[in-house]
DNA sequence: CTGAAAGCGCTTACAG
DNA sequence: CTGAAAGCGCTTACAG
C-alpha cells in the first residue's frame, strides 16, 4: 500500500468510470479515445458516465504512457538570455508568434514551453519537448541538427537558407513581399530606393536582398543595399541612413528591413528636416506598432506572425503524428500602405488594413497631419 | 509483454543503473535524490555509474509519480487572444517578464507554459500547471479565485488591489517610483506636472495616482490626473495630451504612465511644435525601447521586469514546496534620467543606465540633438 | 543501511 | 465486442 497517493483532490480515474459503468478500464479507454471496437451504444453510455463523474484524463499519465511530454518548445531569438540583453529585431513579431503558437498548440492538446536560452543537448533533455518551433534559424543552424539528432523534430519560422528543399518551415513569401513593396513605391514615384538590410544569414534577409537586386536590374535602377549590423539596431540604421542622406546621390525611397531600422531612419530624416513622404518615401519590411503609430504612419509588410506560428505548429504536429507533411507553409502576408509612401491628399490611407489588424482608431486619429 | 515500448532510443532507466551497480532501484533513486539513507561511498559510486551510463531521469515519469506536471503557466494580459487583437500596454515589459520567468523556472527544473487566453476551469485543467504566474491582476481578479479553488497556487506580478495583505505577488515600489520621478522633475523645474493615468484597477495605476496626489498635496501643487482609456492606448493618450496642451493652463511636465501613452504624448507635442525638454518635461512610468530611442530619449522608470518575474517564480516555487513564503517581493526599480527631463547641456544623460540594460550606444548616438 | 514491492493513471497487445 | 494483465519509469512506505 502506498500511503501517499497522487489522487489529490479525489481525482476521478478511469478505474472509477469503469466501476460505475460496470465495464473494464480497457473498454473505458477505448470508448473515450474513439477506438472503433465498441458498440456505439456502449461508447455513448460510457462517455456519459465519464462526464457525469467529472472524469478528466490525466495528461501526464497519458504522456507518460505514450512516451511523450505533450509539450512544444518555442525558441525565440535572444529571449531567455541575460535579461539585460533582451534585444530582438521585432518585439511585435515575436509576441504575436508566441501568442499564435500557444493558441494553436492548445487546440491540439499541446502546451507551448517558452525556452530560455540554452545550448547543450543536456539542457534540451531537461526541457524534453516533443518538438520545437524555432524562430529565424541561422544558415545551417546547428540547433536544428542537434535537436533532430536527439530525435526531436524541428519546424522553423522562416527557413534555414542552408537547407534547400526542407519542408519543415513556415514563412511569408519574402521575395514577393519585397517586389510588391518596390512596385508600390515605384508607382508612388520613387526611383532611387535604398534597402537597409540586416547583416545576417536569415532567409528573409537573403530573399529580400535577392528580390530587390533582381527587381532593380529589371528596371535598370541602381541597387542600393546598405548592410546594417544586428548589434545596435537603431543606432546603426540611424547611421546608415545618415550616410545615405548625406551622400552625393541621396535616395528618394528607403526600405528598412526591420522594425528598429525604421526607427533609426525616422530619426535621421527628422534631424535633417527631410519630410516623409514629401521628400522621401519610407517603408518597413515588418509591421509593428511603431510603424502604425509613427507620424506619418509607415507603410509596412504585415507578415501575419500569428498565422505563421499556427502553420508552424500544424506542421510540427503532423511530423509528430507521422503524417505526411505538406510543407513548407507559405503564409500570405499583407502590405499595409500608409502615409509614409503616399504623397498628396489621401485622407484614409490605412483602409487596406480593414481586417481588424490595424489599430482601432477613428479617422481623426488615423491620419495625423504634420504640425501646423 | 508490451510490444510498444516508450524506451524509444534505448532510454537508460533507473533499472539499468541498478543492474550495473548491483543494487536495487530504491537505492539508485535514493542515491540520485540525495535521500540521506546511504553511505556516501555507495551514493558516489551509483552517481558515477549513472553518469557513465548516460542516465537521465524521465521528467514525465517523475512528474507522474509525484502527481505534478513540472509546469508553471504564465498569463500575460491579452496574449493568446485573437491574434489580431494583440494589444498590450507594454510589449517590452512582458517580453522581459517572459524571458525572466522561463529562465528562473528552468533553473529549478520547471518549464514555463505560455497560456493562451482561456477562461474556464475546464480549459485550465487541460493546461494543468502546478502553479501560475499572473501578470497585472485586476482588482479582485476572478482568475486568482478560480485557480486557487482548483488547488493551483497563483503568484501575481503586481498585486491584486483587492487582496490586501496577500504575500503572493512581486512588484516594484510603485508609490516610491512615482515620488522619485516627481522629485526629479520638480528639481528640473516643473511646477505643473500632469499624470496620464490608465483607466484601470491595476495596482500600479492606483498606487501611482495615490502617490502623485499625495506628493502634489505636500507641495501645494495642483494635481492634474488625466484618465486615459486602455482601449486605444496611443490615440487616447494623444487626445488627452492635446486637451492638456490646448487648455488654459497647460502643464510644464507630463508623466505618461505607460509606454504607449508616451508615444501619443510625443506625437501631440511634435504637432504643436512644443519642444521637449525645453517647453515641457516628459517622462514615462515604464521603460521601453521607444523611450530609449525617442528624440530626445525619454526619462523612464525601469521596473526590472525580468527581476520581477524571477521573484514571482521563486515565490511560487516556495508555495509549491510548502515552504514559508516571505512575500511580497518588492523589486527595486531604477529611474533612468534621460534627455526629456534635462534642460541645458547634459551630454551623457543616460549614464545612470551604466548597468548594461540601456542600449549599447556610443556617446555619439546617446545624445541625438534636435535638427539644425 | 538496503531491498522487494506497490502503485501513480493510463494504453495496448493479446486472449477470449 | 469486451476483459485481464502488463507495463511505461519512477518514488516511497515498509520490512528486513
Amino acid at each position: 500500500m502506498n500511503g501517499v497517493s497522487n489522487a489529490i483532490g479525489g481525482r476521478v480515474t478511469i478505474r472509477d468510470v469503469a466501476a460505475a459503468a460496470g465495464v473494464s478500464v480497457t473498454t473505458v479507454s477505448d470508448a473515450l479515445n474513439d477506438k472503433g471496437k465498441l458498440r456505439a451504444e456502449t461508447r455513448a453510455r460510457i462517455q456519459r458516465i465519464a462526464r457525469e463523474l467529472g472524469y478528466r484524463p490525466s495528461r501526464v499519465a497519458q504522456a507518460f504512457r505514450q512516451g511523450r511530454t505533450g509539450t512544444i518548445a518555442l525558441v525565440l531569438p535572444n529571449v531567455g538570455g541575460p535579461a539585460d540583453e533582451l534585444e530582438m529585431i521585432s518585439l511585435d513579431f515575436y509576441m504575436s508568434v508566441a501568442a499564435g503558437a500557444a493558441r494553436a498548440a492548445f487546440r491540439e492538446g499541446y502546451a507551448v514551453t517558452l525556452t530560455p536560452r540554452i545550448s547543450t543537448a543536456e539542457e534540451w533533455h531537461l526541457i524534453g519537448p516533443d518538438g520545437v518551433v524555432l524562430c529565424d534559424p541561422l544558415s545551417a543552424d546547428s540547433r536544428i541538427d542537434m535537436l533532430e539528432e536527439m530525435g526531436i523534430p524541428v519546424v522553423s519560422i522562416e527557413r534555414d537558407p542552408a537547407r534547400p528543399g526542407s519542408p519543415y518551415y513556415a514563412s511569408g513569401d519574402n521575395a514577393q513581399n519585397i517586389r510588391d513593396l518596390l512596385d508600390h513605391m515605384h508607382q508612388a514615384g520613387a526611383r532611387r530606393i535604398a534597402l537597409l538590410s540586416a547583416e545576417a544569414t536569415w532567409a528573409w534577409v537573403l530573399d529580400g536582398e535577392h528580390a530587390y537586386r533582381a527587381w532593380c536590374a529589371e528596371r535598370g535602377l541602381p541597387p542600393l543595399v546598405v548592410p546594417v549590423s544586428l548589434d545596435r539596431l537603431e543606432a546603426d540604421s540611424y547611421r546608415a541612413t545618415c550616410a545615405l542622406l548625406d551622400g552625393d546621390e541621396p535616395p528618394d525611397g528607403i526600405i528598412a528591413s526591420a522594425e528598429q531600422y525604421s526607427e533609426g531612419s525616422t530619426r535621421a530624416c527628422r534631424e535633417r528636416g527631410i519630410r516623409i513622404p514629401d521628400d522621401l518615401l519610407l517603408a518597413v519590411g515588418m509591421d509593428s506598432r511603431f510603424a502604425q503609430q509613427c507620424d506619418p504612419p509607415i507603410t509596412a509588410i504585415d507578415l501575419r506572425p500569428a498565422d505563421q506560428a499556427t502553420a508552424a505548429v500544424d506542421l510540427l504536429l503532423k511530423r509528430l503524428s507521422g503524417e505526411q507533411v505538406d510543407g513548407p507553409a507559405i503564409v500570405p502576408s499583407k502590405l499595409h500602405i500608409r502615409g509614409s509612401t503616399q504623397r498628396g491628399p489621401a485622407p484614409f490611407s490605412d483602409t487596406a488594413t480593414d481586417d481588424g489588424h490595424s489599430r482601432r482608431r477613428d479617422p481623426a486619429d488615423a491620419w495625423p497631419m504634420t504640425p501646423p
